[in-house]
DNA sequence: CTTATATTTAACCTTATAGTTAATTAACTC
DNA sequence: GAGTTAATTAACTATAAGGTTAAATATAAG
């Protein structure tokens, strides 16, 4: 895993991380107010490093306040991630009769003998 | 793994896969088509691979014509996948300044002590 | 300086990912 | 049915992810 983005969206593929970011999504908490709700299934070094792949995908941002980690969402990543998906909103939204016209004239002759790409 | 969206989130953490799926933004393409550009930096079972993560995060859909597997965007998951986004967009939008006060009054008394959490 | 709370690090284990090469299946063409 | 093109499967390897427990560090408070 190289890139910032694929950082991002491998930090979102895990269901404890999210709920991180949905109780962030509130306002600031520490690593304990943070664990809390997981420590019946997992450890606390879990949520360690459950925050630690979310701090270095830029997600949340960690400040120290006396022997508090107190964690705070990082819009950017987010943002960088969903200008990401905005690239294909118009497949999901409902002009969805037109778009699939548009690709058929697009790509016309596919694969007449599997050698075009429909880019030509 | 186990949840729909943290499978397409995953799917979407690896810049191959996002290439590929940016190349059929453009239209279907068979896998030998979508391999192409990949080909020299890696196999042809690479790829396979690859478009199997992408099915099963339920983002493209393989179709059967002839000895080719014409491969198309499915948008379902990429809404998913952007529906949840939606909920963050507050926060990485200019409103930036509303927000910051609206979280400051929500999590008043954030820990005195470590045990609040910013709820109550 | 000892204790308590908050959090991290270390060492380890298990399973998943991402890739490889070689062999196999599928459908078409001659 | 022999050969060709398209794609997958099998078997294997290396590294990363996600978890554990036990020990260490950081800050505050007696």
């Amino acid at each position: 895993m190289q890139d910032k983005l694929s950082q991002t969206f491998a930090a979102l593929s895990d269901p404890t991380r999210r709920a991180v970011l949905a109780r962030l999504a509130q306002g600031e908490a520490s690593v304990t107010d943070l664990a809390q709700p997981f420590l019946k299934d997992m450890s606390l070094p879990a949520i360690t490093k459950h925050l630690k792949v979310l701090e270095k995908a830029g997600l949340i941002t960690k400040t120290r306040e006396a022997q508090w980690r107190p964690c705070k969402l990082n819009p950017d990543a987010l943002k960088d991630a969903a200008d990401w998906m905005e690239q294909y909103r118009m497949f999901w939204e409902e002009s969805f009769d037109r778009l699939d016209a548009y690709l058929k004239t697009v790509s016309s002759a596919k694969h007449g003998k599997g050698k075009t790409n429909g880019n030509e």
